[in-house]
DNA sequence: CTGAAAGCGCTTACAG
DNA sequence: CTGAAAGCGCTTACAG
């Protein structure tokens, strides 16, 4: 391997001049630089980061850690941040916690990992990552899950109750704006299937439909929430409750992703009905299917890319010093209007 | 930042003593050990793993170069690399192409991105990384896009005409148990909706095919077979363009991926027929809609997960020097029997 | 404009 | 069993 040393015996220099050099310092006169440069050329030399960051203490390296990598949301938010990184000379290093895998869908047991996040974390620092990333699989509120460091830390796609930085999309926003939809498309009998009732995210987007209601006049009626566990089959059966509570069928139902509302749909389709002739159905994060599924389905896409160029941006603010007066980022989501709603009246 | 030379210092022994404890070096006594271990405990003190790999020269962490982290194939990969790799204690630094992104669909414009990729590979190296595992965004010949390094390197998810280290899975045999099980469903005229004609995916899989059939004395009919771009649309275009060819139209209908195959479905559906009543199909991947398509698709399964274990067992013996002497693996795939193939005659 | 030298935080032969 | 010392490959105040 060759090194500075090198490069400077070969110049007849001191291997300070090299470092000048390579770094750009401009003091070093134009006849040293180009002879040593062309020296660095024909030795091939390639500079050892390592040794740089020994001694600057300055590793261009931010640590990510994934909550679990093949969850949906997860690589696009990785796009994101990486995106925004590359640009300023940083580099990721890559922790993945294969929550999911691992514990299936109850995160809330997510505890018993903490200790195995905390020796994570402590393998990042020792790797003196600048700042760290921490993805979620879920927006959900992970305070204490998530051990204190001294380096700077954004939270995506998940929440803390602390003071903390935390990047994610607006849910109540989102919610209200999907009702609002239904309601400008005539609906006003509109079921709502949630996930589970502990989640933020199902919490926020009750609310964005209340408003919604609220603001349009119209009753909001316990009887047309049912909730689900995100998954297809609680969108089939989460449909047939609200079917056989409501003598006064629901024309629209908002489910809370798309596998839910493609559940509804075929439950819808299994029961004789059609969307979005009967029913008019939207769904929950533009997940790749909903573009093809009969009828396409008209959904919310998450701002996945977004979320992550925001968070990057924030750590590398914070790691620059930089002041960053606003704690909690809520970024908008993009309604797509496709084929499973249905103007009546 | 406490360093060995604050725990030697409190310790009241030298920070070679400190060093030998934290590596477990068993030569030192147990009542310094404990001593030493206690203040370690105390002063919080955290190993800089920096400073130990510029002295070892050996960083335990490997590059991950993918040409897109967003294609639904890289994330179980890469789940798969880290799986394997933490527990031999090393890291990843992950590089994202973002190669279906900045090309679209034209992935053999990637020479254009020769130039990028071999910078990302200097920043990589300069970073003192052990070994890379390369995964591409779809099974192609990447022959010359990735500049060689002294580094050992492994493929994944493409290969190379040349000598190196290939992980993918197995396309012919895949394919070749596709058409079997067709065959013993009854279906003797199996159509194919292919890939891109110049697609090695395709090609071994139209080998596959042919394969099976000659194997049950079946007759090999060009007219079964055309070709899409892997997307839902042209699964639909073809699909049409088989039926209007031929007199006598297939009852079965191999598409290679589950996009097309949703497409081919939902053609015939548009056209009066139905999956799997007129027509059984099959697709490949597993893509997640697959399980809840109408009807639920019969696809293949991808040993994705596998294959990234695989590159990274294969590239930790490289590291430590030990044989490897295939160069290039096939992982098989799993057929899911689902309700999109029906038995005839 | 350039060099001698210290030092980043570790590890490791070598000596005792 | 333990320590003094060199050194990994860089950068950087300081001196000239």
């Amino acid at each position: 391997m060759v090194t500075i040393k090198d490069i400077a015996k070969k110049a007849g220099v001191s291997t300070a001049t090299i470092s000048y050099v390579l770094n750009n310092e401009g003091k070093i006169s134009e006849e040293t630089r180009r002879r040593v440069l062309k020296i660095v050329d024909e030795m091939n030399y390639k500079r050892n980061t390592i040794a740089k960051s020994l001694r600057t203490s300055k590793t261009s390296t931010i640590g990510i850690v994934a909550e679990d990598i093949t969850v949906f949301n997860t690589s696009s938010i990785i796009n994101g941040i990486n995106k925004f990184v590359e640009d300023q000379g940083f580099h990721i290093i890559l922790t993945n916690l294969r929550l999911h895998q691992r514990t299936g869908l109850n995160y809330s047991n997510i505890k018993s990992y903490m200790a195995e996040i905390s020796e994570s974390i402590d393998v990042l620092l020792s790797r003196q990552i600048e700042g760290i990333i921490y993805i979620g699989v879920h927006p959900r509120d992970v305070t204490g899950v998530v051990r204190k460091t001294n380096k700077p830390t954004v939270y995506t796609y998940c929440y803390t109750s602390g003071d903390d930085y935390c990047v994610n999309y607006d849910d109540k926003l989102a919610a209200y704006e999907i009702t609002n939809y239904f309601i400008k498309m005539g609906h006003e009998n509109i079921a709502v299937i949630s996930g589970p009732a502990d989640s933020l995210a199902t919490c926020e987007r009750l609310h964005g439909y209340k408003d919604a209601l609220n603001e349009n006049n119209l009753l909001y009626n316990p009887d047309y929430i049912e909730s689900g566990d995100w998954e297809f089959e609680s969108g089939i059966s989460a449909i047939k409750k609200i079917l056989s509570k409501n003598k006064k069928p629901p024309t629209a139902i908002f489910a809370m992703n798309d596998l839910m509302a493609a559940g509804a749909i075929e439950a819808a389709f299994e029961l004789g009905y059609s969307v979005p002739d009967d029913f008019s159905v939207i769904g929950f994060d533009n997940r790749e299917f909903s573009r093809f599924y009969r009828p396409r389905i008209t959904t919310m896409d998450l701002p996945l890319n977004k979320m992550g160029e925001k968070s990057a941006e924030i750590l590398i603010n914070l790691i620059n010093g930089k002041k960053v007066n606003k704690k909690s980022y809520k970024i908008r989501c993009r309604l797509i209007k496709r084929d499973s709603v249905k103007k009546i009246k």
